[in-house]
DNA sequence: CGTGCCAGGTGCCCT
DNA sequence: AGGGCACTTGGCACG
């Protein structure tokens, strides 16, 4: 099922991967250096990573630290596989991103291929979208009589989250953030208010930025701006009919 | 150096990550099942996965394709190891950030340790602070006679890359892009402008957004509101003494 | 600690 | 293919 080679040669490792390339995730640790030229120039000098080659043609290098890959290259990349002088050499290209990655391998520790069988679909929830949506089912979270008109409406400046018409009959752009705004979200509003008001000769209209917690930063900020703001945590249902607050933890 | 176990029982993956942990990283591929509760809800139904577990506690669940790791967690967190009724389990906790990740394995194909000596400093030139480094060198790049007064500016809406002063002693401020700038980009440029002219007596005062490509609805919506546009691609020098441009490929 | 902002961001969805 | 934007964004620098 699974194939593994400890301490391989140059050569060993070169069959290796030459046979299993893409038909298996292959994964190499080893003493190696890493080089990229593309959207920008690195160079890693010689020390052991972990090396993850999947089979959609992303190349993932990681060090001992982090969660995020110290060198990489995206699904689609076109790798080549040589030894020369005793160095196993690894050339990724990316012709439609004009990128490239090189690794030389001095020494290779563990060298191994899986064959993963996973198709089931993982299951989220808690996104800006769930937000999104239970503001639309239930408006007055955000305040009594408001009306959804739309969702995702396409400004000039970029598109806002929602489109609503208070009690008042007065337009209202709600900006919803899943996290902690900041003043850039202010500045987004701001942008789609003034492109409003631009297109509407000067029409009253209102402004909330919505999320969990508001800084108080911001909160001054908006009011200064003569924006509004309504904190509002989302709660969640599951499949088993449970339900439960994103700020909860369990 | 490095230790392998091929369809280990869970009795021997319990001992073996309980002896490794902390001490190397440890990778564990097999059949499992994916849950997380923090900053959302997740589930991932049983498939095979590669997962690696890191000495800084981080831990990273991957699937058979696309860069991304479909469920982590970040460095810090706290692992708990058990067996079952057969099952290989993983908790996974973070107090601090409030998150939990637990995993439970049905099979494990390989387990492997790992101890990657890796101290070497990665260098890496290609970065906004680089492009404004060279313009902070030679302004001239952006127009002749500009002299650069500050850069990091400090304002309420955020802060501005660069602020200067042009050949006619109008106030400048600048804001660079790496990557092609949107809409939010104007947006951010003009919070800054608003909020110079609120704080200096509705003073003249430029705005520049300088980017080695802008898009034409870009171009169009800065112009609209009364900014600029640069398309400037800097030239990185490397230790070898080498020229390069970042929009050339090698 | 939080706050702000860049990233070789990645991934997703839209036109 | 390109634009726009959320992300369990991650990571770092700074107050």
């Amino acid at each position: 099922m699974d194939r593994i080679f400890l301490a391989p040669s140059s050569d060993e490792v070169f069959d290796f991967v030459s046979r299993e390339h893409r038909q298996r995730m292959i994964i190499v640790a080893g003493m190696c250096t890493v080089e990229y030229r593309g959207r920008a120039f690195s160079f890693l000098p010689l020390g052991e990573r972990l090396v993850m080659v999947k089979q959609d043609g992303c190349v993932i290098v990681h060090r001992s630290r982090g969660r995020e890959p110290v060198n990489w290259m995206p699904p689609g990349t076109r790798l080549d596989y040589a030894v020369d002088d005793q160095l196993f050499l690894v050339h990724c290209e990316k012709r439609s991103s004009r990128e490239k990655m090189v690794m030389e391998f001095v020494e290779v520790n563990l060298l191994a291929s899986l064959l993963l069988n996973d198709s089931g679909q993982q299951s989220l929830v808690g996104l800006e979208s769930d937000m999104v949506d239970q503001i639309v089912e239930q408006p007055h979270v955000l305040e009594d009589g408001l009306r959804i008109v739309r969702r995702e409406k396409q400004t000039i400046s970029g598109s806002i989250d929602l489109f609503a018409i208070d009690r008042d009959g007065v337009p209202v752009v709600v900006e919803v953030k899943r996290n902690p705004p900041g003043a850039q979200a202010v500045s987004q509003l701001e942008a789609y208010i003034l492109d409003f008001r631009e297109k509407n000769r000067r029409a009253v209209v209102r402004g909330i930025l919505c999320a969990p917690r508001v800084p108080r930063m911001v909160r001054t900020l908006l009011t200064d701006k003569g924006f509004e703001w309504r904190e509002f945590t989302p709660i969640f249902e599951f499949e088993d009919g449970g339900q439960r607050r994103l700020d909860e933890f369990i």
